[in-house]
RNA sequence: GCCGAAGUGGCGGAACCGGCAGACGCGGCGGACUUAAACUCCGCUGACUCGCAAGGGUCGUGUGGGUUCGAACCCCACCUUCGGCACCA
């Protein structure tokens, strides 16, 4: 008690209050900046090859003007992950670009006159400022921007390679149109009654002549994720997009009436052609081509109009399950290949063009939509499957029997009766109609091949030219790119100005030198991000779009971060470019990303999508200006889980500022004392200098090993909650007689090292003045190695083990780390309370979890 | 509607493999420091309940069932919210 006393009175002599210099992130955070990319500290050596290369990618976004709080959620903890993997002796590539073609630079363009390529230009300038406020180490010197001619030029060189291999081709696909603006996109498209979001008139589908690209060749490849580290739900999505399903296709033949002599051929797909016998009419897609051939006068005007609405709405509408069922009879009837039967033909909204054949046999007793259709109109369910148990004849049916038991039975099915269905009856009924010439196996995929045109001005030109004589002529090489020209006139209408340039229009047909059209249609902007990450190892080449050498050695890509709303898109587009080019031998792998995590999505303070128009966008400048970037960073990563995201709001930021500022405090001022702790600057009672000592070493070199594991999952937010529990443990400490000494100043330096990828400035600028404190050299914490945790440190001699009566925790022990079961039990049947509780009631059973918990098991 | 995901204190969230629910932070309450306030520091803080107190008890992870010695976690059904549905990127 003297000594204690004693201490105390020394450190009266001391100033209460420290009169160390504030933390003022505003002043430290730029200059650091500055000094980083003056050293070229993130301008890594790509033909380095003495340390394991590291790319790691972030989407690249649109440059929509302004960054918010959304851009720091997702690039932020990428930085933090590739700072952490260069402290990791990795060599780290971490690129930026800008993604410059689309929709709403377009739209500036008409509605305030600016070229859409100046507004890019200039969103650009001013999101780079910003970007480089987040203390992020992005090479700057890979910078891509997907407008420049430079970037798309290699987007056409690209698309008459897949011209030639019979990856890219021309068909007709309907679009949302407008008669006064053109064709529309989705969201330009409003309301219940689908109008144009400019001049209000009803929209409408037109057929235009577009050109694809054959995805669905690579659909099989594109089921199989082997070799990547993807998470789970993006596969799952991926591979119900591309929804492979096996089946049959079935040729019907239309039956001779009044109007027409018969004999047409309808194909369908079905995954169930066990259930033939009970088809008893048909359905085809609105659109379907031999519509108009077979329907009967009588019937034209009702499907005219049927038609014309069918085509007005949307696909998510046409399949929607739970509305009404709609449709009408056309007039004419099919012929059943297994047995001859004369079945009526539909038409509904329910069927699509764009799936298998566009047309369906309907067996309205074992499919759920025919089964609604079939009761809607009257028509017959014939029940052709039934389960194995059931009584023949049992009354109609009450829902669709849409089982696929191998204990059912075929019935009212000719000479298949007594079969199961699957597989016996599937194989069967199929085999069958390919010995007749009338049906075969066949494979049904629900992914469309991928429609690349878009009727627009700011994207990149399809290099084709339209011949009178020759046709379709693909630009030479040697002429590419074929630029945007510059000066257009949006004249404020939605059509693209393309369409109306003479001087973009006319041309000479590179075969024959005739006069020739241009193709006005430019690319979907999927297909500048379906390759960028190739791009960026070389992005100025000029002879090709990829330097080789650079794309052996540094891809795949090591770790993609970006949106779980590109799941089924960019996601697939990207792993069907990269087997594309792989066939093309331009690259040698098949999947762009190895491993790739999805982080959540930042709403804005209304939970609702974060947007200029309405006006919940959060911006990060402000939060920057009054905390910093670091305490920005950290909050961030702090906030929840990252896969998770969430509704934006700053409450618990001072929180964060408030640890930074702690961190700050134990590293400048480990003697000072604070009023307001009555054992402020003392030891706690039980523990003397080496405990204490041990204390801390134990304390920081368990944070060092669960914070290591924790930046390898990017599990951010407790992460940095144990950074917080170090702090809040080394300040009860301050003060103190080991405060300052040599285990603190290793926890110190853990702590710091710890900090680095994450809130890079402060732990730089403690870092540094430590350095200078100790009369050494100053280099970047930056370029430190990761510390490894010392095992001896955290040895631990005891354990509390919680013991449960029936899984009700009633007591806790606390025994030797190394205890064995029975002593365990021993110990656990003889404490006071427990013997109390069980009253004598023998243990029916113990268990020991693990040797983490005890629960003893009683009856009665 | 279909595909994918998420629901835990007043709030953000933790519990990584079926084993102590609520770490860490915000907010709130109390205290220290201050002439005062701010800052800073220390303590308490799921709900209900028994007890002067020390300390107990019951309930509790969207809803309803189930499996298990034991469920926030697994299974079934449902509700709500978010992402995607092919021209926003």
């Amino acid at each position: 008690m003297a000594s204690t006393d004693e201490t105390r009175t020394d450190r009266m002599d001391r100033p209460e209050r420290s009169r160390i210099e504030r933390y003022d992130p505003v002043a430290i955070e730029p200059a650091w900046q500055a000094r980083w990319a003056e050293l070229g500290l993130y301008e890594p050596d790509l033909t380095d090859t003495s340390r394991p290369k590291y790319y790691l990618l972030t989407m690249y976004g649109y440059p929509s003007g302004d960054l918010h709080i959304g851009h720091w959620y997702v690039k932020t903890p990428t930085d933090a992950i590739g700072r952490f993997r260069r402290m990791n002796g990795d060599n780290v590539f971490f690129p930026i670009g800008f993604d410059a073609f689309g929709l709403p630079a377009e739209g500036a363009a008409i509605k305030n006159g600016v070229h859409p390529a100046a507004w890019t230009i200039k969103n650009i300038d001013h999101m780079r400022d910003q970007l480089r406020s987040m203390g992020t180490g992005f090479q700057w010197s890979a910078e891509l921007i997907t407008s420049s001619p430079e970037y798309y030029r290699w987007n056409q060189w690209i698309f008459l390679r897949f011209l030639e291999a019979g990856l890219a081709y021309r068909a007709k696909a309907p679009v949302d149109w407008c008669p006064n603006d053109g064709t529309l996109a989705r969201e330009q498209v409003e309301g219940p009654e689908r109008r144009c979001w400019r001049c209000g008139a009803l929209v409408e589908k037109r057929d235009l002549e577009q050109w694809f690209f054959r995805i669905t060749k690579y659909a099989d490849e594109l089921l199989d994720f082997s070799g990547i580290d993807w998470p789970d739900p993006i596969r799952i999505q991926q591979t119900n997009w591309i929804g492979r399903s096996e089946g049959a296709e079935i040729d019907f033949t239309t039956a001779p009436d009044d109007h027409q002599p018969g004999g047409h051929q309808l194909r369908v797909f079905t995954t169930r052609p066990d259930t033939l016998f009970g088809a008893t009419f048909m359905v085809l897609a609105p659109e379907h081509q031999l519509v108009d051939v077979l329907t009967s006068p009588a019937q034209r005007e009702t499907v005219a109009a049927y038609v014309a609405q069918a085509r007005r709405q949307t696909e998510i509408e046409r399949l929607s399950t739970d509305r009404p069922k709609t449709g009408v009879a056309i007039g004419a009837d099919a012929l059943n290949p297994v047995n001859g039967e004369r079945i009526p033909i539909w038409i509904a909204d329910y069927v699509l063009s764009g799936y298998g054949t566009g047309a369906i046999m309907a067996v309205p007793a074992h499919d759920e939509r025919d089964f609604a259709f079939a009761q809607r109109f009257g028509l017959e369910i014939r029940e052709v499957i039934r389960p194995g148990d059931a009584e023949a004849g049992s009354g109609p049916l009450a829902a669709a029997f849409v089982s696929k038991a191998t204990t059912d039975v075929m019935v009212n099915s000719g000479p298949f009766d007594g079969l199961a269905p699957m597989p016996d009856g599937f194989q069967a009924i199929v085999k069958t109609l390919e010995r007749d010439g009338r049906g075969r196996f066949a494979v049904s995929y629900r992914i469309r091949d991928w429609l690349v045109s878009r009727q627009r001005y700011w994207g990149t030109p399809i290099p084709v030219i339209y011949c009178p004589t020759d046709g379709i002529v693909p630009v030479p090489d040697e002429d590419l790119p074929v630029r945007l020209p510059e000066e257009v006139d949006f004249k404020g209408s939605g059509e693209s100005p393309l369409k109306t340039d003479r001087s973009f229009l006319d041309v000479a047909c590179p075969k024959c030198g005739q006069p020739a059209r241009r193709e006005t249609d430019t690319m979907d902007t999927f297909i500048d991000s379906s390759w960028y990450w190739f791009r960026y190892l070389a992005p100025h080449k000029a002879d090709g779009p990829v330097e080789q050498d650079l794309v052996e050695k540094w891809t795949p890509v090591d770790q993609y971060t970006g949106g779980a709303e590109h799941a089924v898109m960019h996601l697939l587009y990207s792993r069907f470019f990269t087997k594309a080019l792989a066939d093309l031998g331009l690259v040698g792998q098949r999947e762009p990303f190895k491993r790739l995590f999805n982080q959540g999505q930042i709403l804005g303070a209304d939970g609702e999508r974060m947007s200029k128009s309405r006006g919940n966008v959060q911006d990060p400048d402000e939060l920057v200006q009054r905390y910093g970037a670091d305490t920005v960073r950290l909050f961030l990563m702090f906030m929840g889980p990252w896969d998770q995201g969430g509704a934006w709001s700053s409450t618990g930021i001072g929180g964060v500022h408030r640890f930074l500022n702690r961190v700050w405090t134990l590293t400048l001022d480990p003697h000072g004392i604070e009023g307001g702790d009555p054992e402020a600057g003392r030891l706690p009672s039980s523990e003397d200098a080496a405990a204490a000592e041990r204390t801390i070493r134990m304390a920081a070199h368990r944070t060092l090993r669960v914070v290591t594991d924790e930046y390898e999952g990017f599990r951010f937010n407790t992460m940095v909650a144990h950074l917080m529990e170090l702090a809040n443990a080394l300040f009860r400490y301050r003060g103190s007689e080991v405060a300052g000494g040599a285990a603190w100043d290793e926890a110190i330096g853990l702590l710091l090292l710890m900090l680095a990828p994450s809130a890079p400035h402060i732990a730089e600028e403690l870092w540094s003045r430590r350095l200078a404190g100790a009369g050494a050299a100053w280099s970047s914490i930056h370029v430190e190695t990761w510390p490894s945790v010392d095992a001896s440190a955290i040895a631990d001699e005891t354990r509390e083990i919680p013991i449960q009566i029936n899984g009700k925790v009633r007591d806790r022990v606390v025994v030797a780390a190394g205890i064995d079961q029975a002593e365990l039990e021993r110990i656990v049947l003889e404490r006071p309370r427990i013997v109390e509780l069980l009253a004598g009631r023998p243990p029916d059973r113990v268990i020991h979890a693990g040797g983490r918990l005890v629960n003893i098991v009683v009856r009665g």
